[in-house]
DNA sequence: TTTTATTTTCAATAAATTTTGAAAATAAAG
DNA sequence: CTTTATTTTCAAAATTTATTGAAAATAAAA
């Protein structure tokens, strides 16, 4: 297979992945192709190489950088932003789980403690505080194992997967 | 807080949480639904409930039966399908998990391994096959774990989480 | 300061996704 | 078999989300 259609079919296929995970495609689109380009590029770059407009391009740069997994880079003498992403795929899985954790696990947490003060005896009560607590139980079990997993050291991590 | 409060909020945030992850906010508010009822429901239920059309109870009630964390309930004298959610939380995430893992991350290992066998030995080149690399072994490790959850026991799970 | 390059914003537009509702299909009852 | 209830399908409509492009803002150079 030549570079062009593997590069191709890569940011592709990771447009598509971040689509099911709710990550826009051309977001996820721009972090493929910063993670295999040897030197950080420009707006301009990432606008010619996926074809999309400033705005577009612009818009997503940003939401990647809110994420914290592209920085901005400034090279001497060239008056262009260039961006570029992290090539450590455990630094990346981790950022990613610190964002997904903070903006959606602990939400969905805090509803489901409020939830916990409903009142009544019936079957549909008894019912909901059951299942809202086990839920409750459940998510903060994970919760705590993704805040270990964000803080933990690399080698660890991977022993640790071994070992499972 | 009373019960039409709470089941209202909780529905919410389950929706919520589910576009946020891919899932069509109805797909995971019957689920939300089918979840704190302690009885099965019917299509006409959920439509209720959820002030839905009858072909939108109906799609998602299917997907939901296809992601196999719904199924049909017969009840001995009614005409209608009655439909239930199991209340294990454990046993949910553990099939939620089978089917991402069937559905997103098996198709995307199968095209990073294919592209890796791009040719050339450029700095892009090399720089695309070291993090195509690295992707696939993270993602296979992670596919691993995953498969390894999906087939354990409840108990060794909470044991490993709570070690961790 | 003025000019020029670059980035950012955002209203308008386009595209994708979801939802509806009614017709067709299926299944149960009479 | 015929009627009635229920489920399924799917084209059209509505809604949501993403994208464009040009104007405004900002920053660097002259």
């Amino acid at each position: 297979m030549n570079y062009h259609e593997g590069k191709h079919k890569f940011i592709q296929a990771w447009g598509t992945l971040g689509s099911s995970w709710g990550i826009n495609k051309v977001m996820a689109q721009i972090h493929a192709l910063l993670l295999i380009s040897p030197k950080s590029l420009t707006t301009d770059d990432i606008m010619e190489e996926l074809k999309i407009s400033r705005g577009n391009a612009n818009m997503n740069i940003h939401a990647l950088m809110d994420w914290g997994i592209v920085e901005k880079e400034l090279i001497v003498g060239e008056r262009k932003d260039h961006y570029r992403a992290g090539k450590d795929i455990w630094e990346l899985a981790r950022q990613v789980s610190r964002e997904r954790r903070k903006r959606e696990i602990e939400p969905i947490l805090k509803v489901l403690g409020k939830v916990q003060s409903v009142t009544g005896k019936s079957d549909e009560v008894k019912e909901f505080k059951t299942v809202t607590s086990d839920l409750k139980d459940f998510s903060s079990k994970i919760d705590g194992a993704l805040d270990k997993f964000t803080r933990s050291d690399k080698n660890w991590f991977f022993k640790m997967l071994l070992k499972l």
